[in-house]
DNA sequence: CGGCCCGTTGACATGAATCAACGCACGTGG
DNA sequence: CCACGTGCGTTGATTCATGTCAACGGGCCG
């Protein structure tokens, strides 16, 4: 049997916050609905971004932040030896942007890696949202706060993890993602090419590509380019634990 | 000549923000002094944590946000197996505390490397002031974004840079805060042992000693165990952003 | 239909980790 | 103030994980 698993949501109008599937995952989370109306007028829904474009790109003036409605996004940062690291891979529900709060000026770029439908708030808004609803101010702090949490998951599995803990730890992230969207936790297809999963893991694409035959050969994961269903959960779930040389 | 470098600025009283050096770093940065004065009464200062104390651990209750006034703290993030990644080494006037706004809890925890000073400013202060002042709102998402973009960074480091690469950014990131801080930029102490420096790096302490000892060979810096003097700052810029193998 | 990019696999090179040993600072207690 | 112990930092020898180079097949898009 074909395995043919739901890639995204497809939301194609502007529907209202308060009608949005992923008003749980979104800025909304913690609004009252008259508190969601304000928000509702303040956000300019539907911006389009075609596979490849930008969002936003390094030193950019910030806009404003975004809410991804469907598609995907990656971010990533470029030092001046033109090498680059993927810090993120954004997905319906997401916010990005507050990568410019410190300066006013996007530190890394944002482009689609599929076509992609996001929500923008612009800044000003922004602003006279934080001043009249202390709800919507929150829930910002949550948003950022979410943002931390995973950078912070990215340095130590780039810091401490063997490359296939790495591997592990990031299918185990997508699962959960999808989980919490009411999407299947095994069954599902990756967004981004193996060079840009490689880079974001900190490894070569050959390694990703081994290691991904490694874990099928083992019967934890069957792959199909990059259609993943995953077999075995708890033993991923221990290779994504496995520390130095205290398991096999 | 004996080199004998300022490890940090001594505080030993609860000065107020207007009269504190760290006032241009810290949360007071961009608030008038009305505001300020708003933003002195909500703070509680002079918190000691002695030498590998804990300002807060991971899945703690968030107390508040902090400012360090005087010492350091390093933060680290465990996981399952017990490795440890540490996220930052925190300096005067820098801001601690973020990382609790996803949950509530604190995601890592922090502790100091020398016996410190900090102003806490308790949740529920730091609520009502954000209702009260744009500024100090604005001047938050400012603090917040440093932390976001200094995450980034360190992304970049840990996945792209090889280990000598890291440690000459690392050294160059050093230099560039005691200049901001008005300290020297070539003559400086080191807070951290370097079991913790390794960590942050994402190396093996063998192999970040022998970096060093490199660099010294190289005439490129002086090392005398935490006590580091950049005599070629030029040359320690190439290191940090040479590529792959466009330089030697 | 054809070219190109994506992904995979193999052979090999190498940067960094590991294992081991040692000397020196520093704090502690006599 | 000195002696001692402990932990910090360094260095050497070796192993190993991962990167690099090369080749190839197969799907996708023009």
């Amino acid at each position: 049997m074909q395995i043919k698993p739901v890639k995204q949501n497809k939301i194609t109008s502007a529907v209202a916050c308060k009608n949005c599937s992923l008003s749980n995952f979104c800025l909304p989370r913690g609004l009252s609905s008259s508190e969601m109306e304000l928000l509702e007028v303040s956000i300019s829904k539907s911006k389009k971004i075609k596979k490849r474009e930008y969002l936003y790109t390094s030193n950019s003036e910030q806009a404003g932040l975004y809410a991804i409605k469907s598609g995907s996004i990656k971010t990533f940062l470029s030092n001046e030896s033109g090498e680059e690291q993927i810090l993120g891979f954004h997905l319906p529900g997401d916010l990005v942007g507050f990568d410019a709060f410190y300066t006013g000026k996007h530190n890394c770029s944002a482009q689609a890696l599929d076509d992609t439908l996001v929500c923008e708030l612009s800044i000003n808004n922004f602003e006279a949202l934080c001043e009249k609803l202390p709800a919507m101010r929150h829930e910002m702090m949550h948003q950022v706060g979410k943002e931390i949490q995973h950078d912070h998951i990215v340095m130590l599995t780039l810091g401490q993890m063997q490359t296939e803990e790495r591997l592990a730890t990031f299918l185990l992230s997508i699962s959960q993602r999808n989980v919490a969207r009411h999407f299947s936790g095994t069954e599902f297809q990756l967004a981004m090419p193996r060079r840009d999963l490689a880079n974001y893991l900190g490894m070569a694409v050959e390694t990703l590509s081994r290691i991904f035959s490694r874990l099928q050969e083992n019967g934890i994961i069957e792959v199909k380019r990059r259609v993943i269903r995953i077999l075995d959960l708890e033993t991923l779930r221990s290779l994504a634990h496995s520390s130095c040389r205290d398991s096999e």
